[in-house]
DNA sequence: ACCTCATGTCAAAAATATTTGACATGAGGT
DNA sequence: ACCTCATGTCAAATATTTTTGACATGAGGT
């Protein structure tokens, strides 16, 4: 299977936010800080509404935060 | 919760593709047709993995394919 | 008339994402 | 030493997505 996998910013950019704590990203999103922790440790693939609204956050376009990378 | 909603173009986009059927795509993508015509009607919205696949079939960026709009 | 194909849709099961509640750790500040 | 905060992680429950299998319809071709 040629795989791709795939990749996120959102520690990053959660830094480049003012240090935002995880907890804070997911009240804003609308999901849990455990859910916000997964995405970002890449356990699963999220829903893309949630990433559509993860990015919203950040004010990046969702491809600026999630990459689906060789 | 959310004002915005998701939209895609998968139905354009296979019609440009030479009329592909959803049968087909879903065979590209690696879900059933089932799965693509209830993306594509819009009645939930799929894994970002899922969106990213589609998206590669297309040779488009993901923002190209689905919007997150008010 | 028939056949095939693409699509719509449905319900039940399976798989996956998300929540809830809990406990642990380390870092920073008092 | 203590406290607070951010994070890691875990298990069980819930919600959502996806599969499987089925039946229906309309369009196109023979």
């Amino acid at each position: 299977m040629a795989d791709r996998q795939l990749t996120n910013e959102i520690r990053t950019l959660r830094f480049l936010a003012g240090e935002m704590p995880q907890a804070d990203l997911g009240q804003r999103v609308g999901v849990t800080r455990q859910t916000i922790a997964a995405i970002e440790a890449g356990k699963y693939s999220p829903t893309l509404e949630c990433a559509f609204r993860i990015a919203e956050v950040f004010g990046k376009p969702l491809e600026d935060v999630f990459h689906w990378e060789r």
